[in-house]
DNA sequence: GCCGTTTTCGGCCCGACTGTTTTCAGTCG
């Protein structure tokens, strides 16, 4: 653990009502929306104090948002930012439509790109999808010159502020480039004044409602336009599709989009529900008691906003759509493109009512997702794959990989007890694992060198004593085999790279964790080094939380991610993907490209408290969008694969039986 | 600007809702 994600351990309060927090049913979770929505009308951005309200993210520091141009980024990251911008630019210019689209395209395929774009050739450039000769041009010409001269030449017709302006919710970039050219408007602050100036009012296509709704989204903007965390996002859909389930007439209920894909954060929450009629589904939504606004309210769609400032929509389809209905709104919006695309070129149209022929326009399937992708040519894709990073190519190739699920879990391997900073007791941690159905579970307290947490040797190894004890003693309810008891520790990687105790003692552990949790801001060499060197240490087997970020507060170590990467795979130390949700640490992305080296991984709850083992769906999630497989994540294996894997190149110990 | 087992040119995903119009453009997902 890292200072401040779960309270000072010298603010025990702190601790314990982020703790409870997340005791609280869905319903209770709604009952602090409540609260947190009356009691902070924000409209100045000011990020609230209240721990459950830390949970939205400021815009800025998720990684799917551009990249602060002064902090250390990917070279893929810069380009892809570049081709978004130019993208938006084409837009509000009134260029080629197609045209905008394809750089877009060409941004998200640079962006999520394993390889180093700084390094590639014109060919090796135009190997990556959706990019061509000009685009691949344009990398060049950046890489060699600092920037690009048609973005430039677009960027001195239209200032930053104007495409600043299409951030506002109903304002595109058409009445973006309207205000600019007639108003001469280049800012947010412009555009509230013109409008209090009744300066609008004279422009084609722009209303009394137009004014209102610019003036509503911008304060949106300004106040709760963020992202909030998945567990957020998760407890709040868990309760509407249980409320809306049990409305008369809904046939289905469920959620789609981001959250379906587990995404680390969620924009907005869509709900799908299949029903003959939408009437009673609609009105019972917008009845919801945390709905603070109803945005739209149709018969196919409504929207509304909570009143914390999340969006909602739910959308409603006819029973026999239902399939079609769930892989249109699971999105992503690139993965939808791209299985249009085969549909069309198969003579097809595919939409959230089904897959139809379009000459004859008789519909050819639509119940389930199954037979829409049959259809096209592909086995079923799993949500988290859906993001148009290479799953269309490899589904037509029957290449999709078999993803890790959370039943393949084994156990969990990084856990804490109130030994150190966690909240329950050994034995309650143990027993709620077993519930689990888990064959084996690590405890992993925190080693002497986080000093506030009082660890000596004479502690852990009466810990230890305790472990030994009490291994195979816990059964899941019903289940014969005992569930083995890993004695570990969560080991502090210094400046230099060392940690807490000598290689002597430290083989007497069944499994050792190390992580960063301070010096953030070496250099990114320094860092780099010294998380290597923990990787080169023989007792170490797992590096936690490898970036250290904190979604939304805290962003990744300044690192060189493919260094470690390789040096985990080297030397038989396991990548972890910590399932908080406030981690979710490795990301996604950083998995795809650790794989293509070969490393390990192992998904852990990083639990300090019972509640906190069902994180593991966040991790399991997360391991899937970064494409994993059982055979990738050690925690899935049988123990005495787990158990070889965790010798490492410890001299002088054995394998326990 | 990219791309091709129909294509090196002519396509490029589809529908809902809103607001300003009076048949549709803009925005959004």
């Amino acid at each position: 653990m890292s200072p401040g994600t779960r309270g000072h351990p010298r603010e025990p309060g702190r601790e314990r009502a982020a703790g409870l927090r997340r005791t609280t049913s869905a319903a209770g979770q709604v009952v602090a929306d409540h609260q947190s929505g009356e009691g902070s009308r924000r409209h100045d951005g000011e990020r609230p104090e209240e721990p459950f309200l830390l949970r939205f993210v400021p815009k800025g520091l998720n990684g799917s948002v551009p990249a602060h141009p002064d902090s250390m980024t990917r070279s893929n990251d810069e380009v892809a930012a570049l081709f978004q911008e130019y993208a938006d630019l084409i837009s509000i210019t009134g260029g080629d439509a197609y045209k905008a689209r394809v750089y877009e395209k060409a941004a998200r395929a640079i962006g999520g790109y394993h390889a180093d774009v700084s390094t590639l050739d014109a060919k090796g450039l135009q190997e990556i999808p959706g990019v061509g000769k000009s685009i691949a041009e344009k990398v060049a010409e950046y890489f060699r010159t600092g920037s690009v001269s048609a973005v430039d030449e677009v960027r001195t017709k239209i200032p930053a502020g104007v495409r600043r302006l299409t951030a506002i919710p109903t304002l595109g970039p058409k009445k973006a480039l309207a205000v600019y050219e007639e108003l001469g408007i280049s800012s947010v602050d412009e555009l509230v004044d013109a409008i209090h100036a009744e300066k609008l009012r004279d422009l084609k296509g722009f209303g009394p409602r137009t004014e209102e709704n610019i003036l509503h989204g911008v304060e949106l903007l300004q106040s709760s336009g963020d992202r909030v965390l998945l567990d957020v996002a998760m407890d709040l859909a868990d309760d509407i599709v249980g409320q809306l389930s049990r409305v008369t007439g809904c046939r289905r209920c469920t959620y789609a989009g981001s959250l379906r894909r587990v995404r680390e954060t969620v924009g907005d929450i869509d709900v799908l529900a299949a029903a003959q009629k939408s009437g009673r589904l609609m009105d019972a939504f917008t009845e919801l008691p945390y709905v603070a606004e109803v945005i739209a309210h149709g018969r196919a769609k409504t929207s509304v906003r909570t009143v914390k400032g999340l969006a909602v929509d739910l959308r409603v389809v006819p029973p026999d759509s239902w399939g079609a209905a769930q892989q249109y709104f699971t999105g992503s919006k690139a993965h939808n493109i791209r299985t249009r695309e085969l549909a069309v070129r198969e003579g097809l149209k595919l939409s959230e009512y089904g897959l139809f022929d379009v000459e004859s326009g008789e519909k050819i399937v639509s119940e389930t997702e199954e037979e829409v992708y049959a259809r096209l040519g592909l086995p079923w894709i799993a949500p988290p794959l859906r993001e148009d990073r290479g799953e269309i190519e490899a589904g037509l190739r029957d290449e999709l990989p078999d993803l890790v699920g959370e039943s393949d879990l084994r156990g969990d391997l990084h856990t804490h007890t109130d030994l150190t900073d966690g909240l329950a007791p050994l034995e309650e941690m143990a027993q709620a694992a077993a519930e689990r159905g888990y064959a084996y579970y690590a405890i992993t307290d925190h080693g002497p060198n986080l000093y506030m947490q009082q660890m000596t040797e004479e502690r852990i190894l009466a810990q230890r004593e305790q472990v030994r004890e009490l291994d195979g003693t816990y059964h899941k309810r019903g289940g014969r085999r005992g569930m083995r008891l890993l004695h570990g520790v969560e080991l502090n990687i210094d400046p230099d790279g060392d940690v807490d105790w000598p290689e002597e003692f430290l083989a007497g552990f069944d499994v050792c964790v190390a992580s960063v949790h301070s010096h953030f801001n070496q250099t990114r060499g320094a860092l780099t080094r010294r998380i290597v060197r923990a990787c080169e240490n023989p007792c170490v087997n797992i590096i936690g939380h490898p970036t250290t970020r904190l979604i939304g507060k805290r962003p990744p170590l300044d690192v060189d991610l493919d260094e470690v990467f390789a040096a985990c795979a080297r030397t038989g130390t396991a990548l972890e993907i910590n399932a908080h949700p406030d981690r979710l640490d490795l990301r996604d992305e950083d998995i795809l490209r650790a794989r293509r080296y070969g490393a390990k991984f192992a998904v852990d709850s990083d639990a300090h408290s019972v509640l906190h083992l069902a994180n593991m769906r966040y991790g399991v999630g997360t391991a899937q969008r970064g494409w994993l497989t059982k055979d990738d994540v050690i925690n899935t294996w049988p123990e005495t694969r787990l158990r070889h894997f965790l010798d490492k190149g410890r001299t002088g110990r054995t394998s326990r039986p």
